[in-house]
DNA sequence: AACCAGGTGAGGA
DNA sequence: TCCTCACATGGT
């Protein structure tokens, strides 16, 4: 399966997007971006005014693409709510074109469940790991890949099996999430259907003083709802946010806050509960609906330049 | 050899 | 509710 999207006049720039570590299963070869959709093996390319796909996938629909790159958000609409100011201004110019793009949830949750306390690179490893060992193959042009795993095929998994692919203590909850999920003890489908404040109450929600779904906390929970939910007022915060903020944007905060921030920062102390709320409300207040698409401009301007 | 990485859960004041 | 600590692992 072939086709080709037309991106006239489409603010887009795949290798920003598959770049900006809100996916972690794409891999750049040559000019084609190589990953794994839920159906199967893709690989895009990017030219002028098109995009390029290529797919085993006999069934695989040019919409379901246009969905997953959200070709069809309006671009320049959302930088005109946000561009408030020189810091984000200077990071659209940078990596113009940048989108969210919508996940599969079950793929995203499990992604951000492992995303915890690690790099980039190793989250990369971990989940390509858990694929290689536990998700069904399907080859494209003769190589071989794997799909990300379902949910039973997780839960069934020994927390040893899971540990062997670099989860470390991860491998506890993963095991556990896909449990919830697998036996439908937690329904995935209806989060796109909430607003984002019950949505996050589900994803992080208490029964009887017990976590629902262990591994998965404030920032987890606003990484999910942004990636795969269509939550585009969720900003996460996460140490590389919290250096930004503190540097750009302290005046925004009550001085208290600002000095959580930058005590967080320094290692001195941890944001609790009720200032990663503050703060992260104080960021949808600033930037408004589409905060989150602020957030991932300026969090990839951030790791790019190395920020201090 | 400490320290860091897209943090979180458990336990106690 | 807040604070403190442990937690697997691999790279500097």
């Amino acid at each position: 399966m072939e086709f080709r999207l037309n991106l006239a006049n489409l603010p887009f720039d795949l290798g920003h997007t598959l770049d900006s570590g809100q996916a972690f299963r794409w891999a750049q070869r040559g000019e084609w971006w190589y990953g794994v959709l839920p159906n199967g093996p893709i690989k895009v390319r990017q030219e002028e005014s098109s995009l390029i796909c290529v797919s085993g996938d006999e069934h695989l629909e040019s919409h379901s693409v246009r969905l997953y790159f959200r070709l069809d958000d309006d671009l320049e609409r959302v930088y005109s709510k946000i561009m408030k100011d020189p810091q984000i201004t200077e990071a659209i110019q940078r990596y113009y074109g940048l989108r969210l793009i919508q996940q599969d949830v079950w793929e995203c949750l499990v992604s951000f469940v492992i995303a915890t306390n690690t790099n980039i690179p190793r989250i990369k490893l971990m989940i390509s790991n858990i694929c290689e060992k536990f998700g069904e193959k399907v080859t494209f042009e003769g190589d071989q890949y794997s799909l990300f795993p379902r949910p039973e095929a997780l839960a069934g998994a020994s927390r040893e099996e899971l540990a062997s692919c670099g989860l470390g203590y991860r491998a506890r909850f993963v095991k556990s999430v896909a449990e919830k999920v697998s036996t439908g003890n937690v329904s995935l489908d209806e989060l796109k259907l909430l607003d984002y404040e019950r949505a996050k109450e589900v994803l992080t929600e208490r029964l009887l003083g017990e976590k629902t779904l262990l591994g998965i906390g404030r920032k987890a929970a606003d990484c999910i709802l942004l990636f795969s939910c269509g939550k585009d007022s969720a900003f996460p915060i996460d140490v590389w946010m919290a250096k930004v903020l503190a540097k750009y944007y302290p005046k925004l905060f009550h001085k208290d806050m600002a000095k959580r921030l930058t005590s967080h920062v320094s290692k001195e102390t941890r944001l609790s509960g009720a200032a990663y709320e503050s703060i992260s409300a104080s960021m949808r207040d600033y930037f408004g609906e589409y905060a989150g698409y602020a957030q991932q401009y300026l969090f990839h301007d951030a790791r790019k330049s190395n920020l201090a």
